[in-house]
DNA sequence: CCCCTATGTCAACGGCGATTGACTTAGCGG
DNA sequence: CCGCTAAGTCAATCGCCGTTGACATAGGGG
């Protein structure tokens, strides 16, 4: 296990603003995922190898770097990977697993859950919800009733990032079998246009 | 809206250890759901009517306290209201509604989610998830591979209760027909001893 | 009625972390 | 090669918060 602090300083960056703030913008998607926004900003510039005065020069503060981590970490789009081909069985293979064996789309979604559960953060999460989460699901399933429908299933799909997340193992043998039985029914039903019954 | 701690203040409690304790306790479930940990002992106290060195004195430190108020959030149940009949419509009918007609659940599901995102208090959770969620719902639901039913159930569950916490309202017209109609069915199928197809 | 103790109040301390501005240096244009 | 500016560093400051111990007082038992 290297420390990407000791990595980063081992060989200092040639002067270059952009690529400082990018790396500094990166620590603190990571950082406060992992940490929620009470990491400190000597953390953030520490893992990026810069100086916390270049936060203030970048960014302007530590609330003004927390709204741009949130609004990049919902820039790639959880979604686009995959079509409406993608079976409910992938999906519900994926939530069976590890929440380490997926390490980017675990961040991402704890950076969702903290901004979702802080006051300050909410309003803009609603936001950034409806444009990058409920939007693009809504696409992705199409048909009747399609905000409705986005709503339940991105629900579902964050209740069981949820569990995988308290979990924070696996599941195996049987009840990883009959999990994912019935998680996949769940989905396919999601997916289909068609109401219940 | 009067304010609470005016209201505490204006009307002295008699001297009572006990009172004042319960009275810190249920302010801290408050605050510790609405803002997190990092909530300041001063606004726990202020909104009790008592002096932060109380803290200290009844409940030894702010760790204390916070573990000591996520187990007191989790000793009323929120399925034992229900009983095996109550319909899968009126727990989605729930999920349609305002967060804000339901402030106790919602308190107490805001604080496992700030939980259940901290490294620190992560592994506790995990216990009383176990003991107070996962276990109850595993005896609610009864019938073959219980657990792995109660894992589908639990996680559906909190995802529609982080839906309509982002959310902040009530579904209303169509939409929330369509939403009820579609969680309606989800439910029905997690109760149903029978798997899927 | 008086004291004794449980209860509640207060102010100071110490640490921490964000902010800030002055200082240093790399690197480029002339 | 020289200096000028953008990029990066450093240390001081300020406010906030948890903690702590000394102090005040209610209120019941002797």
């Amino acid at each position: 296990m290297t420390d990407p602090a000791l990595l980063a300083r081992s060989r200092p960056r040639r002067r270059d603003a952009e690529a400082t703030r990018a790396a500094i913008l990166e620590a603190a998607k990571k950082q406060f995922a992992l940490a929620g926004y009470d990491c400190t900003l000597r953390d953030i510039a520490g893992e990026a190898g810069a100086d916390v005065a270049l936060v203030k020069r970048y960014f302007g503060g530590k609330e003004a770097l927390f709204v741009e981590a949130l609004k990049a970490s919902f820039g790639s789009d959880d979604l686009s990977e995959w079509d409406r081909q993608t079976s409910a069985r992938e999906i519900a293979t994926m939530l069976a697993d590890s929440p380490h064996a997926d390490e980017a789309r675990t961040h991402r979604f704890q950076f969702l859950l903290r901004a979702a559960t802080s006051p300050t953060t909410a309003p803009l999460l609603n936001v950034l919800v409806q444009e990058r989460f409920l939007g693009p699901i809504r696409e992705w399933l199409g048909g009747v009733d399609a905000q409705a429908r986005a709503r339940v299933f991105a629900a579902s799909y964050i209740g069981f990032l949820v569990e995988r997340l308290i979990r924070g193992e696996a599941l195996q043998g049987r009840e990883r079998e009959v999990f994912i039985d019935r998680v996949s029914a769940i989905f396919t039903v999601l997916i289909a246009e068609t109401g219940p019954a």
